[in-house]
RNA sequence: CGGGGCGUGGCGCAGCCUGGUAGCGCGCAUCGUUCGGGACGAUGAGGUCGUGGGUUCAAAUCCCGCCGCCCCGACCA
């Protein structure tokens, strides 16, 4: 992409109301836009790096055999009646529901559980149809109290909605624990050290396991020992820092909560109405667990751990582009090469965010490390000169000559 | 929902206390000079001062209501 025909260019100023890290340097670098108090544009670049991260869960989500499907969004309210939550005043608090011109009412997901229960249940007959797992990426809606700290929490969000239907309790229990494998290999991808935390089960269940990635801006506290063979959230843990916990000393973090697997039991599909006939002929309902990450989120807590005092600094499954090329001068050998070089990493399928403007050194720089893609490639005069460019990693202070025609290999790796 | 802050060209802000021609920086347009870490000169375009009402000869400025955004708290599948 030429920046010059961009449409979003980052801004010159830090946006003033944007305090939380992410939010101000993912507005100045033009990657999202503030449409109200939680609701935020994808803009290009944003966008592209969102799908960067959609598209690592999805395939660990195809990896575990997950099927992805997208359920509705607008939902009647008969089938959350159904299961009671409709008129859960804990529901009712985040949940938007709304009569619509003719008196009548829907409510937009927060969750999918009613609804996929519902979907799942023609097709789930005899144990041979289990176990079942689907999931989708979508936009989630939640009226929150206080939308806050920019992509960290928003009232319209995506969320990556996994739910599994199983025979037994033992076989949900082992689909489980590769689920959570599963997350681990997400974050791993995505550059984010992620804790399994111990946490409640809110509305849904007794116990859930959370996700947390520590980070200041993270709204949770986590109580850990740093053998990592503990970690609980605050709100279930019942000592104090400082107390041991099988040898280990406990410690404490704010953390950022980028994803929560909770084990259902028969709630949901009972309420739905779904059952199937067990190997004896006996007529069962399935128990069930639901899965979650916020892939919006995830993008703001990637900000939140990498960047520095001068923007972000994506890891490389995740940038927006893997090459900013920058082109310094009104030279048109400079240009020339530059345009060439464009033409030629497009073509070896490297994603090139390519500096056309007509823009001083300094500008361009700023707005490259702001910008905050993982490789950095300029030519200049200086450069051309020994028939090289400049090559310099965002995460790294040295620069580094390559020879011009050694530039696809070295980017392309 | 309680507390605090804020709302003025695209962006960042001053002006408000003490009412009287709407300003600055950046950006934008045109021309020229520049060209490796936020260049320079010249000319120019661009504003219902969030919104509704009130006070006044006169309101960005004073008073009341409403809307919106940010922060702290409560809350946080």
């Amino acid at each position: 992409m030429r920046l010059s025909q961009s449409l979003a260019k980052p801004l010159r100023e830090r946006p003033a109301d944007a305090d939380s890290v992410n939010a101000a340097y993912l507005i100045q670098g033009g990657f999202i836009d503030q449409l109200g108090a939680g609701i935020y544009n994808l803009l290009p670049l944003g966008w592209r790096v969102y799908r960067k991260v959609e598209n690592i869960i999805r395939e660990e989500m195809d990896a575990l055999g997950a099927q992805e499907l997208s359920l509705a969004a607008l939902h009647p309210p008969a089938p959350w009646k159904a299961s009671g939550r409709w008129d859960d005043p804990e529901v009712r608090e985040v949940m938007y529901q709304f009569t619509d011109q003719h008196g009548k009412e829907y409510g937009l997901g927060f969750t999918h559980e009613e609804i996929v229960a519902q979907v799942a249940k023609p097709h789930i007959r005899s144990y041979r149809d289990l176990p079942l797992a689907a999931y989708q990426i979508q936009v989630k809606f939640r009226n929150e109290p206080r939308a806050k700290s920019g992509m960290m929490r928003g009232r319209e969000f995506m969320m990556k909605d996994l739910y599994s239907f199983h025979a037994t309790q033992d076989d949900l229990d082992r689909y489980y624990e590769r689920v959570k494998g599963a997350y681990l290999k997400v974050y791993e991808r995505l550059g984010l050290d992620a804790w399994v935390v111990e946490a409640s089960g809110g509305v849904f269940s007794k116990y859930s396991h959370e996700f947390q990635v520590f980070c200041e801006a993270g709204e949770d506290t986590v109580y850990y020992t740093e053998d990592r063979k503990f970690a609980q959230n605050e709100e279930i843990f019942e000592g104090k820092e400082g107390d041991k916990h099988n040898g280990a000393v406990v410690r404490s973090a704010k953390a950022a909560e980028i994803g929560n697997i909770f084990k259902l039991g028969t709630k949901f599909t009972e309420a739905a109405g779904v059952s199937f006939l067990d190997e004896q002929g006996g007529r069962q309902a399935p128990v069930m667990a639901s899965y979650g990450i916020g892939p919006s989120r995830c993008v703001g807590v990637i900000v939140e751990t990498h960047h520095d005092g001068k923007g972000i600094i994506w890891p490389d499954a995740v940038a927006p582009f893997a090459v900013h090329l920058v082109a310094l001068g009104g030279d048109n050998t400079v240009k020339g090469a530059a345009e060439k070089l464009y033409a030629g990493l497009q073509s070896a399928g490297v994603e090139v965010l390519y500096d056309d403007r007509d823009e001083s050194a300094g500008v361009k720089f700023n707005d490259a490390d702001l910008i905050g893609i993982p490789n950095r490639v300029t030519v200049s005069k200086k450069t051309l000169e020994k028939d090289s460019v400049e090559l310099k990693r965002r995460s790294e202070d040295q620069a580094e000559l390559v020879e011009l025609k050694k530039v696809p290999a070295r980017l392309s790796a």
